[in-house]
DNA sequence: ATCCTGTTGTCTGCATGCAATTGACTTTTC
DNA sequence: GAAAAGTCAATTGCATGCAGACAACAGGAT
């Protein structure tokens, strides 16, 4: 079993990201060690460990309180986030997938397909598409036999509500459009062409991250306000 | 005045970066405690940050350890480093530089060029480059508006011994080369070429990180003791 | 009413003591 | 002699007490 600081560690950072914690919320010690039942110890542990990973913003004196979005911020995020997704592709079509990878990734695309003939929009449709949908980069990722780069892009993902939000207004149209992108991605990769993966794999990428930031900045406008007093988290 | 633990952070940052605490070294709280003159719970704050950033191993009941850098680990940070510089440099592109920026850079660019023209090379040529060059690079990160790239392309720079390391075997050749380098940069930044831009920020970058991890390679083959029993820091 | 100032309450920063874990070393057993 | 079991020293994990910083508030002077 891990200590106590670890597993309060994730916790909280899973209490951030989906949102339980909003941002602009202050964490306070004493309020969470009374309330995850711990002493402030692991508690400032784990909230030292969340500031230096960008989800809690770090004042002296004063603590963490959650980290808050803006459209810009999300925008950039996703700029970068498609740069390496292209990335990834690159070089996972440069040196070639091995068999397993080719397997897996042929698998993930034959299931997006079976998923778009045979069903009609539904959540269960949309469930499985995360699903895939995540397992197909994640394998990309992995082919590209970066370690550095996958650490990126899995923080460029786990940013709060994004993993909510992200497939909230997908639809079958959208569903499609992905599908298609991934047969042309898995084609590039399969055949050595690095150019065209790592194009289309950024494209496939900041359309994505396009579609949430234009959702996001109408969830922003509809909370303007910006002054308002922090309210305690736990 | 900081609190002595962000004091306590930056101190051993720095000590890692420069290689004071070697790859391997184990960071004894108690030792640590005693030899910057604080108790161990600034310690323990500071370990937990830099293990986030990902400059220590943690081992849960054991502590943490001066990553070791393998040159397949310095070719994967420069695969990474390389696509930031030309994302950062076609963004500054597309977005049109700023007369400050572009004042600042042209200044850089005319002062990289009198300093090709007019001294032999010498290690103050050396020591005024890597300002400049530093300088260079900067600007461009801070031009392409976008603080989530430019955060990471920090992080990917201040990896230990690379600072150190970088310059070390540059040669006139090589300033010759990256001044040309800087000034076709530049000349793609004002025209507002952002994939011509992209393309020679990239190759410039993937170049120096190439010459860092053909020496790296050197430097690791020196040293093949993988199985030493850690020493301890401090 | 506004500004300044002293006060007080709340929260974080830090030190320290003790518990828990680990790994090395010693002893025992076959 | 080798493997297993037991012991011990060293080190990290955690709780807690107290000091210090900061912000909000109250009261008085202008």
């Amino acid at each position: 079993m891990a200590t106590r600081g670890l597993q309060i560690l994730s916790r909280l950072r899973e209490a951030v990201l989906t949102g339980e914690y909003t941002g602009g919320m202050r964490m306070n010690e004493a309020d969470l060690a009374a309330a995850l039942g711990v002493s402030r110890t692991p508690i400032r542990n784990a909230l030292s460990t969340l500031g230096a990973e960008g989800l809690l913003d770090y004042t002296p004196n004063s603590g963490y309180v959650v980290r808050t979005y803006t459209s810009k911020d999300i925008a950039g995020i996703y700029e970068v986030r498609a740069t390496m997704d292209g990335l990834a592709a690159r070089l996972a079509a440069e040196q070639g997938l091995s068999d397993a990878h080719r397997g897996i990734i042929h698998k993930i695309v034959a299931d997006g397909d079976e998923l778009v003939a045979s069903a009609a929009w539904s959540d269960e449709v949309r469930e499985r598409w995360v699903e895939l949908n995540h397992r197909f980069h994640a394998t990309i990722a992995e082919a590209a036999n970066n370690d550095y780069l996958g650490g990126l892009i899995r923080k460029a993902r786990d940013i709060p509500l994004i993993a909510q939000l992200r497939f909230r207004w997908f639809d079958g149209e959208d569903l499609l459009q992905s599908q298609q992108d991934h047969t042309e991605i898995f084609d590039a990769l399969v055949n050595g062409q690095g150019g065209r993966a790592q194009a289309l794999a950024y494209e496939h990428s900041y359309r994505a991250g396009r579609r949430i930031v234009t959702h996001w900045r109408k969830h922003e406008a509809k909370r303007p306000e910006r002054g308002e007093r922090p309210r305690n988290a736990a």
